[in-house]
Parts: structure tokens; sequence; C-alpha cells
DNA sequence: ACACTTAGTGTCAATTACACACTTCAAAAC
DNA sequence: GTTTTGAAGTGTGTAATTGACACTAAGTGT
């Protein structure tokens, strides 16, 4: 039945890193540097940090160990989103200057399985060295032409990621530990792309009982000191708590 | 940075092929024969359609490829939703041996992307000799040792469709193009596994517009004759309606 | 003490969810 | 041709949830 290809294909892993700062998802990505044949300069541009998968790991794994190398931070959220293979994802010139620059045949074909991984981005010091010089955290809206089809990869992410963030408690992975319901509204609302009403989220967010009240407050602001809360993730990891449904606009829901 | 592995793993496709019929779910599987090095005697197990990827062919192309040799069916409902890649997924005996039989390298890790199918599965005939000599329908309750990893896929495919059903019109792509309401509202029993309220089912059905009565009726049946509906494929594929939710027992909806 | 800024709070109306039982229609049996 | 059988089809009242909406509270800085 099956005829062998002529050439296994290389398989990777890319991580579609997402963090949260000053009001904005950011994505971490990486600056990889090439010579450039014509200028004889070296030319730059940014992609998602990846790389192929390992003989003895499984694919969590080696999403994990280049999240692990870039970041220094382990058990933190990550979950793949799809697989990309289309057989021309490599073909611009800067790809194929990289791959010979990393000693790889250029014209293999890569298959990659993407991840997306939610941080506190306050949390991270990039690690020097591993994968990159250099390693960004840039605003999803002046994300620029990344490498290979990533920017294609990132598109999807988002689109993953608002997907599961009406689903599935996990946008409080890109929050601090502790965090005040404007931080947390804040969020959703850069994330869906639209406002909230505050008395609403609040007594929504309250009764789900994903996120428990502290005592304490915020210190040295200078207006109305707001209250902390901590995301519940035994209570949500241990199923205490069901789906959860973000009802969108236009939207109707089937079936009692 | 990124060292290459000894050797460049295998990439293949396998489709779980769902269908639906007297009143079950059922996967669509093929049967291998081996031989067994004990007994001398041929054994057979099921395990899903797939196959490698081609060298010039997408993921997508490589899936819808394996079922249309197995089906003779395109166009067909396929969509992707996980990559598996444990390097222990081939290490079942039997499993080592088809690949020899297939002359490849038993040893050669095979990494599979996995892509579920929905079919009208009165709509089928199995093509003969391309896959398998013998292809069955079976229940998804009665599954037995599959080959590889392909229980644990089945599995994720009937978690992915569970929550996709919730989410997207397409349950409708098990049935024929025409139905009755009590078809429907069994299929979605079959496939969330609970019972459905008929008037509350009816209702909400008819108010989301995805489906259009027919004039037509059964006939020839000794009872009250349901109507024939048909599923608004092209508005629902248009955008013209949005996200459909189907809340689950226990939920909750966050935000206005 | 006053200005400034963000936190925090309650109610009402409209919509949606859910539970629930009888009548209708056709064929088959007698 | 009357009766039996079996699935189709239909409506309402109650409870819960959604969504719109504006003012007071609590700190800091001047």
């Amino acid at each position: 039945m099956s005829v062998s290809p002529s050439l296994n294909p290389h398989v990777s892993v890319d991580c579609v890193i997402f963090g949260f700062s000053k009001e904005t998802l950011r994505l971490l990505l990486i600056k990889r540097t090439v010579p450039n044949a014509i200028t004889e300069l070296d030319d730059s541009y940014y992609a998602l940090p990846g790389d192929l998968v390992r003989d003895n790991e499984n694919l969590d794994e080696a999403a994990a160990r280049v999240l692990k190398e870039l970041t220094g931070l382990t058990g933190i959220f990550l979950q793949q989103f799809q697989a990309f293979g289309d057989p021309l994802r490599i073909s611009k010139a800067k790809d194929r200057a990289w791959l010979q620059g990393v000693r790889q045949d250029p014209d293999a074909r890569v298959i990659t399985v993407a991840y997306m991984a939610l941080i506190d981005s306050n949390q991270v010091q990039i690690q020097p060295g591993s994968f990159s010089k250099e390693a960004v955290w840039l605003p999803i809206a002046e994300i620029p032409e990344l490498g290979f089809d990533h920017n294609d990869i990132s598109e999807g992410a988002l689109l993953a990621l608002r997907e599961k963030v009406q689903i599935q408690p996990i946008a409080f992975e890109l929050l601090p530990e502790k965090f005040t319901m404007s931080d947390l509204q804040t969020l959703y609302e850069t994330i869906l792309e639209r406002d909230l009403d505050k008395r609403n989220f609040r007594r929504k967010m309250l009764n789900s009982g994903v996120i428990t009240a502290l005592p304490e407050k915020q210190h040295g602001v200078s207006n109305k000191p707001a209250r902390y809360y901590v995301f519940n993730r035994n209570l949500v990891e241990n199923g205490g708590l069901g789906f959860v449904n973000l009802k969108m606009e236009g939207s109707f829901t089937l079936f009692s």
C-alpha cells in the first residue's frame, strides 16, 4: 500500500508564546540573523521559537524543552493546537539561508507541530544564548513578517486562544499569581477584542467560583485600592468546575 | 542550535472516520493481517486507515487521499485534530510485523497527524483492495484493541467530536441529505451520551435556522409520518450563522 | 479640604432554560 | 371498518440568566 517518500520529512515543534503586559497581548519572538548574499550585510528577522523533535522525546516534551531553553520556565500552560505541513512552507530565501547556517538541508521538508503557551510575562527572564541572541515581546498588532509560515501559525494560535478562553478558564495563566478584577477584565477584553460590562463581569466571575478573593488590597495607588484575587487552580484542574462558556454575540444555545 | 536527530521520523496521517447507523456511532476500521512467527498462522487486527504523507502533498491532502482511496468519497467533512508523536507508539509485535510486511523499517519512528471525518455511512461503498481486504463499521462501544496507539487516537477523536458538536453545526454530516427531527435528536443524544427533551430540542433547532423543513413526509411507516428536514449548508458555511453553543450541565456562561 | 482617579456596588426588564402530558396521524391487526 | 399500536408533533408556566445602566467609596497628590 504505502510507498515510502524519497526522503523523510523533518519534524519540528514551534511555540507561540503569549504574554500580557501594558494592556496588550504579546508574542515572544526570537531574532535570527542570516547572511544576505547580495548586500553582504546580515539580514535579521523574527521567528517563533522552535526546534526539531529529538529521537527520544515526544511532541509535548519537545515543546516543553524549547520553552524551557528560552525562558527557563517549566510546568507552564502548553497546548498543542495544530500541525502545519505544507510542502512549500519553507520557501523564503532567508529561511533557506538560515537552514544552511545551521547545517540543514534547505530542500528538506519540515512538518511542524505548533503549540501555544500562556505565561505571566513578568516572570520571564530570557535565557541567554540558547536560541537566539535576542528575544522580544511584540504586541500582536505589531507582528512583522516572520520566517517560514510563522505568521499563519501565530494567527492560528490567536484564534485557538480566543476559542479556548470561551470554554476553559485558562486566561489566568497570563496573569501573575495575584491580580485585581480590573486586570482580569482588561485581559478578557484584550483577548476577545470587545468591551465587557464591569458589573456583569464581576458578578459572573465571582459566581463561577474560579477565583477567590484575598483579604489583601493594593498599596500605594493614588485611588481606591483594588482587592486581589487568586485563580482556584486546584478546584478547576480536579474537575470541580465544568465547561466555561462565554456566549458570543449572535450565538444561540441548543438543548436543555 | 538544533542538532539533527540521527534519523528523520516518518510522518503519516490517520483518519478516524465516524458514521452513524442503527442508532450508534461507528468507526470505519480496516483489517490488517500479519504473519505470526510462533503459531505460523496469520493474525489479524483492526487499525485506523492511514498512510505516510507523500512528498508533494500537504497534510490535508494526504488525509483526503486516504479517505478517498478507502471510500471513494471526496469533499466530505475532514478536520485535523491532533498530532501523536510518542517515540514508543510503535512497539506492539504485530505492528512491527506489519511494518516489515510493507517493507518499512520497523524501528523507524512514525509521527502521525490525526484527522476526523464525518460521513453518511449509508453513502459509503468500501473500495476494494486499496488499503485492506476488509473494512468494517464498528460501534464505538465495541472497538477492540487496535494497532499502534489507535485506541488513544480514537478516544481523542470522540472527545474532539463531542466538543466540536457543541460549537459548530457539524453533526448533520453524519446524516443523509433528508432526515427527520427524531433522527437528528437521536444523533445528538448518541454523541453527547445524554437524553434531550423532545420539545425543547425541536424548538431550538428550528429557531436556530440551521435546518429547513421540506413539504415531504415519511411514507409507509406504521405510525404518524415524520416530516423531513435538510441542513442549510450554504447558510452556515457562508457565515450566516454564528457560534452554536450547546450548554452543558453544570456549565456557566461568562459575560454579556 | 479639595481634586482626581479607579474600585466597587444593585435593580429591573427581557430573554432564555427547563420541566412537563396530551393529541394526531398513519398503518396494521382484528 | 373499527380498534389497536407507535411514533410525531405541539404549548405553557416557572425559574434562572442576561444585559443595560449611574452613583458612591477610598485612597493619593496638591
